[in-house]
DNA sequence: CTGAAAGCGCTTACAG
DNA sequence: CTGAAAGCGCTTACAG
């Protein structure tokens, strides 16, 4: 591999001028610049980024940790954050705990190994160990998904966006409606969308069933499950179903298709997310933008202002020094 | 930050021996051994990949350059590519040209900066440009989306699952089928696909209308305006159409809903790809699986074949040597 | 079994 | 405007 060095021989110059060029750093004489670069062009020269990193502690390489790429939210989220690094010259380190939360841990100290600048967590829990690990981990660090206790963290509006569409339903007349969560131990799907929904039906003073509200995972399947579970259980019906994701909603709708109950004559149905899904299935699912592409943006920015304040501070630090 | 120095100071030892116990190569006294490791667990102490990688010439990184994230397809090889990749310790260092050719070649230079181990391109053209700068690179490299010359490639069975599915829809008694496509640029997708539909029409010797075949973008949109223009503008209308992707198709089925044409009745539709979309939207869409997680966990199987050979090869020639 | 030393490929004060 | 030299944090022959 031709090296910074192998310029340097060839130009007749010391590397520290090539270096210079480079940078575009410090003074190059306008003859000695044309003859470096003209060589570099002819080598084909690329500089290694691993010496350059261990000697300036940057990497421009932001690593991210996401529990699974394969969703719709996920693949938004992280197209959000790589759009918006990309145009400061960031890439990213692509982390996938397939939904293993050790792996999370796991994979927070190779991104501190691999010497990223900051990582983005697109979080499903807040597990104290997780937010121990974090807080030594002494990195730049933005979450998303959760709100994560002392740690910078964009997530969406859940309980609002849970409280309006239930609204929607109760505007709408509906009284008797239901519910599919996720486990509450994903604060920000599982609790607060709930909390959403909730505060909504009170609001209104509409009964809380406990028979019409089921908790499934994230699939198709247990939506449709949750969803037969509380047709075939409970006495009375519900005319509605709040699904906390689009994905639940439409394991919703196949159960309600195959029982000839009509949608949304006979049960309202609503998801989250505003997917592709959403739009082309029939009848179209009524359903919330969570704007995921955003949300990524918005936390890519969040962790790009840190480390600027980070560069910032060091500056002042070695002023006041 | 705590350096190797650091605790080899802390252990009394020199910092080849704390690097013998990080890497377990070599001899290390049981109790030395211990102590370092204690050290190195109380310190909280993670090497520097950069250090290391400058020394070994190794990085543990895969360089995936994508031309866009927010796609099923891409997302699902991108999925496949990852899970393969961890199994062996690589991590993916994701770059997105958001379909701008130009940073493709860009990226690739980047990513050799970066010194990655081995570069996978989502590739959607075969551009001599980008051809001639791959050879250049010398990285282990893997293209998939397009066979490219004299580079390892793993792509779809593009012509074949093409042709079966127009043969499918000779089977059920079409004889007038159209086709959208897409630019022919995109070798794999625009050439081999309509190649193959065009095969079957040919095998049952089936005429080949021009105005039935269109050629579209990815996107949904341009699916619904293709399959506008074929039944605006023939005389004669087909009874099916084949697209040669999920969301083609789902924009040919828009407008034909909208015209209240009768899928499959009045007119069959095809698509490919397999998309969560084509399992739920209605009336279901029929497709052919490509497998993308399989194609992406292929792609990275082949890499990881010529990373392994290549260590193999500098090792018999130092032994030749 | 362990250490001293060289070197990976850069950058950056310092000196001139 | 340019170079010599130190140093970033590791690994690895070599010597003992």
């Amino acid at each position: 591999m031709v090296t910074m060095k192998e310029i340097a021989r060839l130009a007749n110059v010391s590397s520290a001028t090539v270096s210079r060029v480079l940078n575009n750093s410090g003074y190059v004489s306008d003859e000695v610049r044309k003859r470096i670069l003209k060589i570099i062009e002819e080598t084909g020269y690329i500089p290694s980024e691993h010496a350059k990193a261990l000697r300036t502690k940057q990497s421009n390489v932001i690593g991210v940790i996401l529990p699974k790429l394969s969703t719709e939210t996920a693949s938004r989220i992280v197209s959000g954050i790589g759009e918006e690094l990309a145009k400061h010259g960031y890439q990213i380190l692509l982390t996938n705990t397939n939904l293993d939360p050790k792996k999370e841990i796991e994979y927070l100290k190779l991104l501190k190994s691999k010497q990223v600048d900051g990582i983005i967590l697109l979080a499903t829990n807040r597990g104290e160990e997780l937010l121990n690990e974090i807080k030594k981990l002494r990195i730049p660090f933005v979450a998303t998904g959760q709100e994560m206790e002392g740690i910078p963290s964009v997530i969406n509006k859940n309980f609002q966006a849970a409280k309006d569409i239930t609204n929607l339903l109760i505007e709408k007349g509906h009284t008797k409606i239901g519910f599919i969560g996720v486990d509450e131990a994903d604060y920000e799907v599982g609790y607060k969308r709930k909390a959403g929904y909730l505060a909504a039906l009170e609001n209104s003073q509409l009964p809380v069933v406990d028979e019409w509200i089921q908790k499934g995972d994230f699939s198709i399947d247990s939506g449709y499950k949750m969803t037969k579970k509380i047709f075939e259980t409970s006495l009375e019906k519900p005319t509605a179903i709040v699904a906390v994701t689009d994905r639940l909603a439409i394991g919703a709708m196949e159960y309600l298709k195959e029982q000839y109950i009509e949608i949304p004559k006979e049960v309202a149905l609503t998801g989250m997310g505003a997917s592709d899904l959403s739009k082309y299935i029939v009848p179209k699912l009524t359903t919330v933008d969570l704007l995921s592409e955003y949300t990524g943006a918005e936390a890519a920015k969040t962790l790009l202002q840190i480390l600027q304040e980070g560069i910032t501070s060091e500056k002042n630090k070695s002023t006041i020094d």
